[in-house]
DNA sequence: TCAAACCGCTTGCATTTCGCAACTGGAGAG
DNA sequence: CTCTCCAGTTGCGAAATGCAAGCGGTTTGA
């Protein structure tokens, strides 16, 4: 399965990991989204994922130690993916390729808010996010949050009040 | 050729310019390479793309706007490409992209070098080097390297050091 | 108790993209 | 005049993509 790779260079490593017009989606999903199960993952993507697409990335993302997936204890036929920590460092890169994107394509409004709080709140706001991932997915005790909501509270708050009033 | 969005998700759009395993890596040789021309391209590349599929990205990313391309005027065969503005903002993406492989990922020393340079020299850094690429490829005048050496001289200085003593 | 909805996928199949190798017409150099 | 270089193009088999339907099992709600 660890195929030959074609450089050792960390971009090309990292399109081996997620060059495809999928991958990213999914763990962005599960980063600011919050999604843990299959179909959440697949009612829930904006873009329409197929199932059979979502299947072969959710195990070649498991394979590559993106995520793990372990069955649901309440209820046997769920399963669950939880982020690792080398999914839960792509936070700067996802809000960097946000902010690139943000500004250069035509973004919507509502869909790009998040971005610009990413954006704004710089590295702080970013590790606390990442410690909140990691108390989620990993089990990593965190801190309380300082203003009593979770970073992705705060962003999905803002998301929630874009789309109502560009509605 | 504009067609259909997915959605207008900033990551998701930007997927949509580089969500493939070439597009990226053109441009990566072109920042970082400083490679102009077609078989510069092709002969340059690490990852050894094909002449049909460079040929295609190459077209895709001048319709979107990532490069430009204009005859040599000094070999009339010859084609040069230039990064735009989008494309020279791309350089904090890199670098981010980068340091998450770099950490990740089993890159190799040599080729990784230029990551973990540009990493530690931050947002200053990548700045004095977008600032170089505008000179280079849109004419934008800027003030000489503080140093003597343009950004670009010592990453590659700085990889080509690291090669002969691993090698 | 039993049907309906939901669970994570899998399968079949048509379309698109990828990628190798060979090749093209034209220009530059000696 | 010929050899090399230039930016691609063409043909074609292999692989990936994507739509729709289906699968065996589980949970839910009446």
């Amino acid at each position: 399965m660890a195929g030959e790779h074609r450089s050792g260079c960390p971009i090309n490593l990292s399109l081996e990991v997620f060059g495809d017009k999928w991958s990213l989606l999914i763990l962005r999903d599960m980063i600011f989204g919050g999604r843990r199960h299959f179909r959440e993952l697949l009612n829930g993507s904006q873009e329409g994922i197929a199932s059979n697409i979502l299947a072969n990335r959710l195990k070649t993302l498991v394979e590559l130690g993106m995520l793990t997936r372990r069955p649901d204890p309440a209820h046997k036929q769920k399963a669950i993916y939880s982020l690792t920590e080398p999914s839960i460092a792509l936070v700067p890169v996802l809000a960097a390729l946000g902010a690139w994107g943000r500004r250069w394509l035509p973004v919507t409004e509502e869909l790009s808010v998040r971005a610009r709080l990413l954006e704004e709140g710089g590295p702080d706001l970013w590790a606390r996010f990442m410690a909140e991932l990691r108390e989620e997915h990993l089990g990593v005790p965190t801190t309380p949050p300082p203003d009593g909501r979770t970073v992705r509270d705060r962003l999905q708050a803002a998301y929630l009040a874009t789309k109502s009033t560009s509605a």
